[in-house]
DNA sequence: TTCTAAATGATAATAGTTATCAATTAGCAT
DNA sequence: ATGCTAATTGATAACTATTATCATTTAGAA
């Protein structure tokens, strides 16, 4: 895909524009951050990596991510019971549908939420500066029993 | 307040009914979850019941939540850091605006989620069952630097 | 008042994440 | 190309909010 090759390049340019080094780790968590359309977790980064890169610790997946995020190229969803999961391709917020069932995330399109954003800040005098959107449900696939 | 106490009232009532005896911790619970305006923690709670009556246990609290929680009277606002928080005067999903600084939860009044909701239906072929609207910013007390 | 299942308090266990630290290595200087 | 050094990694310990465990206490019915 034209636009993931884009977002590897720009993530991977940004690491050495400050200063990190580009490790063998570092591109291939990079890689899937920006190839997976599902919001990957952790472990799922770390599994599909320690396929054909059996040495890779866990550590070194939390670690660059929190590295990525601090450059602001990924968007971290986190959720309460720790399910953390990740956007390579938006790092921005934007809204997301959760299945419920069987744990995918889509990114819906939306735009009447920047409107609602003004509304909040007029009526609570809030300076806004940062928003989560959650719908959760059950997608077709799990309605039709596809589980 | 009027609403608190109906809430108090509504709340043993079910706890009643469901079978569950009514404690002090219980009641100090329940109390503290209708009067609070800012959506304590559990921390918060504990803390408050603890200064007159010492031998409350955190994990009394824990449990009474999750009790609480299960019969729909209370509202868990799960945060990825683990500060949760709860609303038990409005137990059903609404839309929340939190301050970064103090930390302080308000609740905006906002209407258009329903239409946004049926938006996202008919895109994503969910069907929506639930929500989660945070807008994150700074309060007017913090801009003001009355931190 | 007595009885018993439910509830509590104290604390151990759990799980996702972060910290630590010795060993390795990317990328620069020579 | 080689060596150097600070950055990075892998392994694992520490941390923290929450849940589970279990002996003791107690609410509420008989
Ligand atoms: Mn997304
Ligand atoms: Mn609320
Ligand atoms: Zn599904
Ligand atoms: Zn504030």
């Amino acid at each position: 895909m034209i636009t993931h090759k884009k977002r590897f390049e720009t993530i991977i340019q940004k690491l050495k524009d400050n200063g990190h080094k580009i490790t063998p780790q570092r591109i291939a968590i990079v890689k899937i951050l920006v190839d997976s359309e599902g919001h990957p977790s952790v472990e799922n980064i770390h599994a599909q990596i320690k396929t054909d890169f059996p040495t890779m610790s866990l550590a070194t997946v939390y670690r660059n991510i929190v590295l990525i995020k601090s450059l602001g190229e990924v968007l971290e969803l986190g959720f309460p019971d720790g399910s953390n999961r990740y956007d390579g391709n938006k790092p921005y917020p934007h809204p997301h549908v959760v299945c419920i069932k069987c744990k995918k995330i889509v990114d819906p399109d939306l735009d009447s939420l920047d409107e609602m954003k003004k509304e909040v800040e007029v009526e609570t005098e809030f300076k806004i500066l940062n928003h989560r959107l959650d719908f959760f449900g059950i997608c077709s696939d799990c309605q039709a029993g596809k589980v």
